[in-house]
DNA sequence: CATAATTTTTAGCTTGTGCTAAAATATATC
DNA sequence: GATATATTTTAGCACAAGCTAAAAATTATG
C-alpha cells in the first residue's frame, strides 16, 4: 500500500502510470524495449523488467521476455487518460498561471497523477474544451480517442508551399524559447520561400512579412499541415 | 525512493506530509497521541509508532515513547505550508471549477502534495491573495505565519448580540449543505434573537430579516466574531 | 559462423510504509 | 493499592519499487 491514495476504485500508482505513458510514448503503437523504457524513465533496466512482469499481471501490457512490451486495450486507455490530463494541465498553467514553456512540463508530470476525472473534465470545460495543447499536440478525448495527426516536418516542405504550423516538438527549452520569441507557434501561417538541399536550411515568411531561416535540426522539429 | 518524485531538493513523501498535518490538526499546538493520529489517518497504531520514530530521525517532530509527539519548528513550517496549499486549492475548486463543498476536500487532500511552491504562489495571485478559504479558515502566509482566530462558537453568544460568521466547521457534508442553502456562510452578519438554556437552541436573524433556529450541535459548529 | 558487444533477465538486497499479534506500560476503577 | 482496561510499543512480516552484480540471450561484426 504505497503511493496509492486509496480512493474508492482501485487507482494505479504514480509509477505504474508513468510506465504506461512511457510505453505509449516510446513504442508509438508497436512495442517498447526494456532499454528504451529504462532510458525514458531514468530507471535501471532490471527495474523495468521487474515492472513489466507486474504490469502484465495487472493486464495492462502484453510482454514476452527479451521481446519487448506493448499496451493492452486497457493499458492504452489508461495511458491516453494520462496524456489528456497532462495536456489540459499544461494548457491551464500556460494560459492562466503565467508559466513559461520550460516550467510547464515538470509540474504537469506530477499533477497528472493527482487530479481526479472530475477535476479533469471541469478543467476542460473551464478552458473551453481545447482540441490541442499550446505545443499543438492533440488532446485525447475523455473516451480515449485521439485526433489523427496529418502533420509533416517543415524540413520536408517544398519551396512556394503555404503551410500552417500544427505542432512544435517539445525538445529543449532553448528551442521552445527561440520559437516562442519569433512567433513560430501552432496556428501560425507561413510561406516556404526557399529550401536548400545542400545543408537543409529552410527559409519561411510569416503573415507580417518577416523572414525566418531555420537550420535542418530546427526545421525537423516544426510540424506543418497544408494551408 | 518511493512516492517521492525526486525534484531538485529533498521533498517529503505524501505519507510524511499527511502525518505532519495530522499532528498539527490533532495536537493543536501541544502534542498528539498515537491513538489520535492513528484515528485521524485511519492507520494502525503500530504504524504510527513506527512513523513517529522516523519523523523524529528527520528532525520534524519531538517524540518520547508513551508520551506523544509534537512538531519541531521545521515540522510546523512544513505542516503550515501544506495547509496553505490545501486551502488555496479548495478556494480555487469552489470558486472556479464549480465544485461543491463535499467534493472539494478530497481533491485538495491529494493535490496539496503534488503542487510546487511556484504553482501555489501563482494560484494565490490568480485568486487575489485571499486571507480565508470559503469555510472561513485562515490561509497561512507563504512564510508560515497564520492569523490568530478570535472566533467563539455561536453557541456561546448572548441574546441581543450582533455577530459575523467567521468560520463554519467542516464537519459533515449534510451540515455544510444545510448551512450553504440558508446562506449561513462566512462573512454573513447576524443578530442573536434568542438563546434557550434548556436545550441549547439558538435563534438568529440575518440581514434580510430571515430567522434561523439552530440546535446545540449546529450552534457549536458555527464560529462568530463580534460585529 | 565464431566471437564480441549489447541487451535483458535473474538473484539478492534496500527502503518506505503498511499490517497483525503479543508484550509492555499507563490509566481508571473498585 | 490491586486489578482491570486502554494505550502504546515491539517483533515479525508483506508489498511496491527501486538498486547492483552476475548470468543468459540476442544482435552485430570480422
Ligand atoms: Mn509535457
Ligand atoms: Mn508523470
Ligand atoms: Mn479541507
Ligand atoms: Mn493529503
Amino acid at each position: 500500500m504505497n503511493g496509492v491514495v486509496s480512493e474508492g476504485g482501485s487507482r494505479l500508482s504514480v509509477s505504474t502510470e508513468d510506465y504506461l505513458k512511457a510505453i505509449w510514448a516510446v513504442g508509438r503503437g508497436g512495442s517498447a524495449s526494456t532499454k528504451e523504457i529504462s532510458e525514458h524513465l531514468s530507471v535501471a533496466p532490471a527495474s523495468v523488467t521487474n515492472m513489466l512482469g507486474r504490469l502484465q499481471e495487472m493486464g495492462l501490457v502484453r510482454y514476452e521476455r527479451y521481446r519487448g512490451a506493448s499496451l493492452t486495450e486497457r493499458g492504452y486507455r489508461e495511458a491516453l487518460r494520462l496524456v489528456r490530463k497532462h495536456r489540459l494541465i499544461e494548457t491551464f498553467l500556460l494560459e492562466h498561471l503565467g508559466y513559461s514553456w520550460q516550467e510547464v512540463h515538470e509540474e504537469a508530470e506530477r499533477l497528472e497523477h493527482a487530479v481526479s476525472d472530475l477535476f479533469t473534465e471541469r478543467l476542460a470545460e473551464y478552458l473551453g474544451h481545447p482540441g490541442r495543447d499550446p505545443h499543438g499536440d492533440p488532446i485525447p478525448a475523455p473516451d480515449g480517442t485521439m485526433e489523427r495527426q496529418e502533420a509533416r516536418p517543415l524540413a520536408e516542405a517544398a519551396a512556394g508551399e503555404r503551410v500552417r504550423i500544427s505542432r512544435v516538438d517539445q525538445s529543449s527549452p532553448e528551442v521552445l524559447e527561440y520559437f516562442g520569441e519569433r512567433g513560430l507557434v501552432p496556428g501560425r501561417r507561413l510561406r516556404v520561400t526557399e529550401t536548400r538541399k545542400l545543408d537543409g536550411v529552410i527559409a519561411v515568411e510569416d503573415e507580417e512579412g518577416n523572414s525566418h531561416t531555420l537550420g535542418a535540426p530546427l526545421a525537423r522539429s516544426v510540424f506543418v499541415e497544408a494551408d
